[in-house]
DNA sequence: TGAACTTATGAAAATATTTTCTTATTGATT
DNA sequence: AATCAATAAGAAAATATTTTCATAAGTTCA
């Protein structure tokens, strides 16, 4: 794996890029002398065109890190195709620690993790830190601090706020979506969701949340459980809850907790002779579904996985560096942006 | 301002202390040659007890951060001694800046806030950035992204997840919180607080949280909202409260939503007969009221005000940095811990 | 058992960066 | 108009850091 030759970029670049001297440059960005806003700017933005700023950054970082320890719980495992969110999210992170040059040991596989067994693997390894990802259980976590290992969760929460976990902004994500849906006119929403980790019922938070925000009755927010995320459980809860209520009712539009149950609500409404988005609205959430390419195409939520791998790594160096142990611990929460598309309309008058 | 004249550490000091030469501590920090995990620890821990690689790290950031623009709303104003909160952020803040040499010029006073005030000093400052603390309108907040210019909210969120933000994890803290009370044996809980901001309902939030995640009937979660967070307020709603149920009734512990109001509650509570922790418990939030003063001592919950303001500025800086308008806005909570003292004790049975 | 490798470390050469000091320009003050 | 002070930028000297290469010590294998 060798990195094409890219020469790497100095001060003298800069200097020549920005058209000053190379001392002019060290100036600025070290505050050594006074320099006028434009002949600054001029450097700083040269300094980052020529991506110096990221390459010192990066240096001044790296060095803490160089193994680290990645625990895969078996249902995160991308085994099928199913599980595209663990994929994009592991698949960002790899890249960005082979950029990194830091070393990524997975433990996967070989049944349900253990505190143990990841204590062990990191000791083995002889890792600098831990990267837990989709796995929050609380006797894992003070297994794992107790031994004094230093951990970051990905898609995870640490409820005693113990340890610096990155996760996307799912409650407000979530009433953003909802919010979107009101505004189109809708008043009675079903949320279908299903029994997952306290990160899932962080949007069923924000559903409700939107409809208090908006003083809307909350008699209007419906709440209908799947047996899990796959495609297969949400078209059958869907398609129960049809038979159940003899058709919708009064409810106008359907947001699920994840594309992938969208995409089975979307069957199961289909199969029931419902058009979309003309007799009932659809709205998912994760962005990972090739929501593109159904028809019609599936407004969601899209939530930024591919940094997620990054920032954890990022809180797991500041860790490492810092190596404070009366540092609060971080949770960090990423925004997520609406994609409108086409599955959602106003509702028929 | 003069730093007393410690003589910057190199590489040179580093490889003295960790007994190895200067191309060994290179290496190590590089990665360039294959280096024993031994030698590599020692080298390390040198560098990092000598401040060599918290330097650099500062260095590589320092960079971007010229001059910062500091908003506060006139509530904020450290100017009684009741804001304490906001007092020993912005120390903190002040403090890091010095440090880092980052000028913060202040916009303070002179009536409300508006979006147009912010971005006229900000370019007449010609700022890098803005920290916005305890003010998150909206409109506020769209102004000011619309002018092109970076914040970072300090003890805010923005609900549409467009802004960077630093809070304290106030709902899981709220919890824990409670948790403490319930693991006591306290079943009927009065929660003191008052029409705040967001961030204050977050606490009333992990409030009811702990009662479902223990299993107990909600019934036992009972509100009382003061008319502000000043000790006064708290006194006198815990009084008018006392007079209309004649006595505290089964309520066998208060959880206050701030220190303030604890304090008030205390005297109220006291005036009132009753005995502290022996007939009913009182608990605070914020850890900034002279809570170990007061008698009996007042267990709380400790947000470390101390790092809110440094995070924030290292939001603001990988911002700056980064200047990419797709990366996700970070919202970032920091933990809290539990401060055990004598004014919770178990319920008389 | 000794040639061929691999792993570790350091000395010295090659670079990169910072600091000091000089010079130019502008505007204010006598 | 001459002088001074403040602001800007750069040349050159002083330092700091990285890289290359040499060497030692162990390992493997025919």
């Amino acid at each position: 794996m060798r990195m094409p030759p890219r020469k790497k970029v100095g001060i003298k670049d800069v200097s020549r890029e920005a058209q000053v001297a190379i001392s002019t440059v060290s100036h600025v960005l070290n505050g050594t002398a006074p320099i006028s806003a434009e002949v600054r700017t001029r450097v700083l933005d040269a300094a980052r065109r020529l991506g110096y700023l990221a390459e010192r950054q990066t240096k001044a970082t790296i060095t803490a890190l160089h193994t680290v320890l990645l625990a895969v719980p078996d249902d995160a495992l991308p085994e099928n195709e199913i599980n595209l969110f663990s994929w994009t999210v592991l698949n960002a992170l790899t890249r960005e620690c082979e950029r990194r040059g830091v070393r990524l040991v997975p433990l996967a596989g070989g049944g349900p993790l253990t505190a143990k067994r990841i204590v062990e693997a990191a000791m083995e390894a002889s890792a600098d830190g831990i990267l837990l990802i989709n796995d929050d259980r609380r006797e894992l976590l003070h297994g794992i601090s107790n031994a004094g290992l230093l951990t970051v969760l990905i898609n995870g929460e640490d409820q005693e706020m113990k340890v610096d976990s990155v996760a996307p902004g799912n409650r407000f994500a979530a009433q953003m979506a909802t919010d979107w849906l009101i505004s189109r006119g809708h008043r009675e929403i079903l949320h279908l969701t299903w029994e997952g980790r306290t990160t899932i019922t962080r949007r069923q938070d924000g559903f409700i949340d939107a409809f208090r925000a908006n003083n809307i009755p909350r008699s209007g927010a419906h709440v209908l459980q799947a047996a899990g995320y796959e495609p297969k459980m949400g078209e059958d809860a869907i398609a129960a809850w049809l038979k159940d209520n003899d058709g919708p009712g009064d409810v106008t539009a359907i947001f699920c907790a994840a594309d992938n149950l969208a995409l089975g609500a979307m069957r199961a409404l289909t199969a029931a002779g419902l058009d979309i988005p003309g007799d009932i609205s659809v709205m998912g959430f994760d962005g990972v579904a090739l929501g593109e390419l159904v028809s019609p195409a599936l407004t969601t939520v899209d939530v930024p996985l591919n940094q997620m791998g990054p920032e954890a790594l990022h809180l797991l160096e500041r860790r490492v560096l810092a190596n404070d142990s009366e540092r609060a611990a971080q949770r960090l929460e990423l925004g997520c942006k609406l994609v409108i598309r086409q599955s959602v309309a106003a509702p028929r008058t």
